[in-house]
DNA sequence: TTGCGTGCAAAGGTTTTGCATGGCA
DNA sequence: TGCCATGCAAAACCTTTGCACGCAA
């Protein structure tokens, strides 16, 4: 659970720069592969992985798997979660991500540990559903 | 996107058997491999992943990643994706899944949707955080 | 100088595919 | 009988690891 302290590199400012230029869309593991393997600053496939991996400890990057297909998605939370740390909402459909108020997730934090003891990580738990506008739409077809 | 008839055979009927007495429990893939390669009636890797295929396509069963673990997780639902499915409790720590108790699933999905118009989606929500007994285990420490 | 970071090659694990055979309807 | 289903082996994927070298602090 300790962090080592990380340096800054070529690589490690790359792919954390790429990822957050993404503006909260996500993206896979291949994806950000193959971007590297094209661009004219290359990057090792294992470094990207050890990368990655730190932003999803980091709290930076969420990583999850999208719809059964085979492979991680990663997506960039860290201007979200900075100041407060919030949990999000992930909506199925359209694929925003939202956070919650800090009074919403204290109040389920707090309803989880009375009923189960269960201490919740809110950094790292996302509520998947479908956000409001998606069930307008969904609603009007 | 269009369906074949299916053949009941003895192969599909043990698979789905055996997914739908887990009574809502999710499996991995390799521990429904490993059930079928040990037990009196051998079922083939390839057959078993086909036939999960189906069952997802079916809207049977539900196919999801666990966290970031390798492999994929399935679930039976039975055809009815009700949101009176359970969501999950994950401990970082042990690594133990929980089940949540549909009273309090219900309620934090209801504060959702009050605050933010969210519908959460139970089945692929999963909350991340420490177990009780974990939370003990740390505290003597 | 120290120890983390990098990246190649290779290993490890999961899922899919090719193809000949078997079995339901 | 006509298809679909099965299952082995092998391929195709995704991700991690071992190791030697590079580089930030």
């Amino acid at each position: 659970m300790k962090r080592s302290p990380h340096y800054s590199t070529r690589q490690s400012e790359a792919v954390l720069a790429y990822i957050a230029s993404l503006d909260g869309r996500h993206i896979t593991a291949a994806q950000i592969l193959e971007h590297f393997q094209s661009s004219e600053g290359h990057i090792g496939r294992t470094t990207i992985y050890r990368q990655l991996e730190k932003l999803v400890e980091d709290g930076k990057v969420l990583r999850y798997s999208c719809n059964g297909s085979p492979g991680a998605c990663y997506q960039y939370v860290g201007g979200i979660q900075s100041e407060e740390k919030n949990c999000h909402l992930k909506c199925e459909n359209c694929g925003s991500l939202f956070h919650l108020e800090d009074e919403v997730a204290k109040e389920i934090s707090r309803r989880l540990f009375e009923k189960k003891g269960f201490i919740m990580d809110n950094i790292k738990t996302v509520f998947y559903g479908v956000c409001s506008s998606c069930a307008k739409e969904e609603s009007h077809v």
